[in-house]
DNA sequence: TTGGAATGTCAACAACGCTGACATAAACTC
DNA sequence: GAGTTTATGTCAGCGTTGTTGACATTCCAA
């Protein structure tokens, strides 16, 4: 709880809460609760030999159904051939529908089939259980701070990606 | 912003912050937020043939020099093997240095070299950055609502660690 | 002093990032 | 319309970092 830095004489807010004490704490806090944020579906994932990587492309395909290879690859901020090989076993597995476009036949339209849909619906039901208890845990003000500092955070481009599918109601 | 759960009428408090929907949001500004977190330092080690896991170790052999294998192993979740790794390299190229436990000789501390604090204070220095840019935007009662709600989601052990972390004044 | 527990190392394997090379389809140029 | 360029997706191979298994060393306790 020391503070090496002087008081901020300049300003009627303090601005105690920006010391690298504090800066550290928060990116400390973001590693922990990041691991236990991935912690209940990586449970369940890897009773079927998949990893986070097919969480991902799960949680997106059922977002946005139809989507194509290329939009996941940009919300998913990875090279194309690392999402192959994810949707390929996915496909294999039938748990992800891959149909040629019909205007564009380069593209490939994706889709979460019944036994996606299932396994989407266990993962996210996970994630939700813990973050709903910290959530309660935390109050909604709390929750509030909590997604603006979040927002803050994000590269430009991943805010855009964010804020188009937080305003989208599926 | 549609709702498809009941308003609660058994509580003077709303509890719309719960509903799924808001809980998909903050999930997802979580998997957003947290590449914008790490992005900074991935940059800076894909220089060197470093990743993430190189980072963690300096990271916290700089919170507490003489740590041992085993104790950085129950911070950081991975096993010994996968952390023998990192470390070999780290030892190799100079960064940090081990010895030998003078009560316990099983026992490796470890401590970071000029080397290695040089590369810790680099890396700090730019995810810290981006944290107080975004803690500045968000501001402080923001702030308290991020690490509150950041603290309920970690895993019990997780929060021990982290609250030992937290309020240890190196 | 001997057997078991704890600590750390070495070897091999799997998940999932990456780049490079390529096939196909669409779009653009002339 | 023919040829070139651009976009999309697939296949092959590599590196980081997670995993388990086997093992050497050290400590401790029966």
């Amino acid at each position: 709880m020391s503070e090496i830095r002087p008081a901020p004489a300049f300003s009627g807010e303090s601005l105690l809460f920006l010391t690298d004490e504090q800066l550290r704490q928060g990116i400390e806090a973001m590693f922990f609760a990041y691991r236990g944020f991935t912690a209940d579906p990586d449970r369940i994932l890897e009773q079927m030999a998949y990893g986070r990587a097919h969480h991902r492309a799960i949680h997106f395909i059922n977002r946005a159904p139809g989507t194509t290879v290329n939009n996941l690859l940009a919300i998913l901020g990875v090279t194309k051939q690392s999402l192959n090989r994810v949707l390929r076993t996915l496909i294999e597995d039938g748990l992800v529908e891959s149909r040629v476009g019909t205007v564009d036949k380069r593209e490939r339209h994706l889709f979460l089939t019944e036994k996606g849909k299932a396994l989407e619906t266990r993962l996210s039901d996970a994630q939700r259980a813990r973050m709903r208890a910290a959530y309660k845990d935390a109050g909604p003000e709390a929750v509030a701070g909590f997604r603006k500092v979040l927002e803050a955070m994000m590269d430009a481009d991943m805010r855009h990606a964010y804020t188009k599918l937080r305003d989208t109601t599926s």
